[in-house]
DNA sequence: TGTACATCAGTGAACGCGCGTTCACTGATGTAC
DNA sequence: TGTACATCAGTGAACGCGCGTTCACTGATGTAC
């Protein structure tokens, strides 16, 4: 565990944050296993004492962004409870600030186009995030009559559609390159209007 | 305009089409220049004679499935209408229609990293997608008392990202790789609670 | 405290590869007369 | 209808490049005695 007095000092985790540096300033596409080493101050080779190849560099920056990640919706949603509205909404937030502010590791762990089974660290991670979105709906659906109360996990997958699709089209490159709105607004406006479809908002607030 | 009697007979088209074939099987990053030309029966260098280079003939292919998809979206609301849960649901699903029927020109489109903006042609047919959807949810906006009513390019910026998350998500391959819903299920229900919550639908229907 | 030794992180050279792109060319096609 | 010519789509060889990966090695570090 302890890597402390190795020649470099860690270059395990100085090579993941070579990674993510490049992969946020060049895309995925971009970033080769050699400029990553160059980066970390090191040959090429010296990488193949810590990862497999260069998809499992990748790989386990992705595991790291699904921790951060897990984490920050975790500290969002306790943060906005218990009203619906302000629970969602912060992780709504979250989901974008952690775009904005981890883009290494978003581009990592949604664009770059490595699967989420690559490893078993990198899955179990993935899952775990996802864990706590459908905990979060879970409870949250408590507030809704039974019999017009979608199943959790359905609730929690709107949320998360609703939220990537924002950042992937109007807070990243591509399409909506010019956005009609702030992509907070959208994000906000959208996930009010799906609480209030849910009859977890009034009618009319 | 007349490409035929070439010595090829149409070598530009084949050439898209052979990227397409190629994005589809080996995604954005296993395409290259080289073997498109390969698998259109010429040399590299003949692709000079139609594109730029790589990215031009990846922009192209992006072009068209912009067309492709703004047509099966006109022709989805239109088919639709009135009615606004037939119309965007049927939408939603045209989305997901697509990306399934034409994975290559939805990798070129949303997922190669080419700007939308690197060809005037593609930021032009990119526009029109836009258009069509945003039309849609102003005519459809007329239904929600003036007072409540979003404006429409918000409207229609939910739906895209709601659409364009559960594809991402669910019905493609990384984060999300055992779909919680089929995708269509997911995108029915979500539209249908956002349109309630709009109050374009009776709240118990 | 000092010395001999084992470990193993990182080196450096080498590899084969396929990439995108260039260039002068060739030869089939379409056209003018 | 037949011939001479201009066009230009596609050729083929060549380029420089950086990639990911391998291998036998070296030398700093930590440990045993």
């Amino acid at each position: 565990m302890s890597k402390r007095g190795y020649h470099h000092g860690n270059l395990r985790q100085a090579l993941v944050e070579a990674a993510l540096a490049l992969i946020e300033a060049k895309g995925p596409t971009g970033f080769t296993l050699s400029e990553a080493a160059k980066q970390a101050g090191v040959t090429p080779a010296a990488v193949y004492r810590h990862f497999a190849g260069r998809d499992d560099l990748i790989a386990e920056a992705a595991r790291q962004g699904y921790e951060i990640f897990t984490d920050l919706m975790q500290y969002a949603y306790d943060g906005g409870q218990p009203s619906a509205m302000a629970a969602f909404e912060a992780t709504g937030r979250a989901y974008l600030a952690f775009a904005r502010k981890h883009p290494g590791h978003y581009i990592a762990m949604f664009e770059s186009g490595i699967s989420v089974n690559r490893t078993a660290d990198l899955a179990a991670a993935a899952l775990r995030a996802r864990s706590v979105l459908e905990k979060a709906a879970q409870e949250l659906s408590q507030h809704i009559p039974p019999e017009k109360r979608p199943p959790p996990a359905m609730f929690s997958a709107h949320i998360w559609a609703l939220s990537h699709g924002v950042v992937e089209l109007f807070a990243r490159g591509s399409p909506g390159a010019q956005s009609p709105y702030p992509p907070e607004d959208l994000l906000e406006s959208g996930i009010g209007i799906y609480l209030r479809g849910l009859g977890l908002l009034p009618p009319d607030s």
